[in-house]
DNA sequence: TTTTGGGG
């Protein structure tokens, strides 16, 4: 990639990531590479560090496998990191030093020493995210060859950068479009980093985005594996989503709801338009908000062939010579502030008056919850409708007998909160008519 | 001017 003959006249010599080799004190070097991966700038113990991964078209071995390269970022300030939203840009890195790390290739870039960097937009089309510097009489290309950031007050280019920016960009156009680059999510990885509580990564699509207040939103997504989840943003963190935008979410964790949880170092990355891994997450990934996991599992096989009844039709025109229904909502509201409050004793005829004190005579304590539920199944009914959770089997392992008990509440609370987190979740329940009111029965929590 | 923290 260099250009030999003007990198003996021009200061700066650039090298291809595959050719980098030589660790050492005095060696440093110089690199141009596309931006497969990147975290968003985080503080450690010292530093404030990102980490990324780059590629040039030196990476590709002989298989057309792409062997990326790690480039950490160190910092003594968050202002001096780039923030790299987006793969297919392109990163320029002035005195970088190679150190091996997990038999893996890194250049450090240390922003309290020596070493700059300059961010290019990897695709002439597409407007930079977040520019240092505004086109402001609004020049054709004008980013074509600028950087959109750079680190420091100003940068430094020559002449013959303009023919590496080019033919990176000519590469990496090719390469995107004909291969994924970024690996694709299994469903058990995500399932076994939610055991474990640790990270994992999300290829999704944004169903949803609503204001919360001045500085974050919440967004709803569907995943490249089914899966619904919910993510509270800080606006200013990742000002670039908008609804149907396909995206690497790198590095989350999630609560059991499904509900996002971002660290400092996770990040939202977009791609280029021509990347064949967007074109297949556009149209492989639903833009339907209505799809949602199911939070519980019908007991019996034979309920389970049961045809569903929409709410509207259970609570006004209900067929009275059956008494039981199978019906599909999402639960607006259950209240858990108070746990004993759900708690009632009940002697088989009917419900007394229990306040946690005193269990009265042959009466079982038992859940004495109303649901406010929504249809799932026949989302064009909007309408809020009530439905009794009375029946002890319904939430498995969690006895309302020992409401008081600090574990038992502990788990209450957390499947409460999966249960009324409507935006993704669902109940398929059975559900028993008495007179007009309806209990789920024969239905357990997952 | 430096040895950080790296899937954190």
């Amino acid at each position: 990639m260099p250009n030999q003959k003007a990198a003996k006249k021009d200061h700066y010599q650039y090298s291809d990531l595959s050719s980098i080799k030589k660790e050492g004190e005095e060696d440093q070097y110089h690199f141009y590479g596309v931006v497969i991966d990147a975290s968003f700038p985080y503080k450690g113990e010292k530093r404030y560090v990102v980490t990324c991964k780059v590629a040039d078209p030196s990476s590709v071995a002989k298989g057309g496998k792409l062997n990326t390269v790690n480039v950490v970022f160190f910092s003594q300030n968050f202002e001096d990191l780039p923030i790299i939203q987006r793969v297919g840009d392109i990163v320029r890195v002035h005195r970088a030093r190679l150190q091996h790390y997990n038999d893996a290739k890194q250049l450090n870039v240390n922003m309290y020493y020596r070493s700059s960097w300059c961010l290019f937009i990897g695709n002439d089309k597409e407007a930079p995210l977040e520019p240092k510097v505004e086109n402001e009489d609004g020049t054709n290309n004008y980013f074509s060859y600028t950087p959109y950031n750079f680190s420091g007050k100003s940068f430094t280019q020559e002449g013959h950068e303009t023919k590496i920016l080019k033919d990176l960009k000519k590469w990496s156009k090719d390469y995107f479009s004909n291969n994924d680059v970024v690996e694709q999510v299994k469903k058990a990885d995500i399932e076994t980093a939610m055991k474990n509580k640790t990270d994992f990564d999300l290829l999704a699509k944004v169903t949803e985005i609503s204001d919360n207040d001045q500085y974050t939103n919440t967004v709803s997504l569907n995943d490249s594996t089914g899966q619904t989840w919910t993510g509270h943003l800080f606006k200013r963190k990742f000002p670039h989503l908008v609804k149907g935008d396909v995206l690497r979410i790198k590095s989350v964790s999630a609560k059991e709801d499904n509900s996002l949880i971002f660290s400092s170092h996770s990040n939202i990355l977009k791609f280029f338009s021509f990347s064949s891994i967007h074109k297949k997450l556009k149209s492989s990934i639903s833009s339907d908000t209505h799809i949602k996991t199911c939070v519980t599992k019908i007991d019996k096989a034979a309920h389970n062939k049961m045809d569903i009844t929409p709410l509207k039709k259970l609570f006004f025109n209900p067929k009275k010579s059956e008494k039981l229904f199978r019906s599909q909502f999402s639960v607006l509201k259950v209240d858990t502030k108070n746990l004993e409050d759900y708690v009632g004793a009940f002697d088989g005829k009917k419900w007394h008056s229990y306040k946690g004190k005193k269990t009265p005579k042959d009466a079982e304590l038992r859940w004495n919850i109303k649901l406010i539920v929504t249809d799932y199944k026949n989302q064009q009914d909007d309408k809020a409708y009530m439905i009794h959770l009375d029946d002890n089997s319904f939430f498995k392992g969690i006895n309302p007998a020992n409401w008081s008990n600090a574990a038992t509440k502990k788990k209450a609370e957390k499947a409460f909160s999966v249960l009324t987190n409507n935006k993704v979740n669902y109940v398929d329940a059975i559900l028993e008519r008495d007179k007009k009111n309806y209990h789920i029965r024969h239905t357990q929590f997952k």
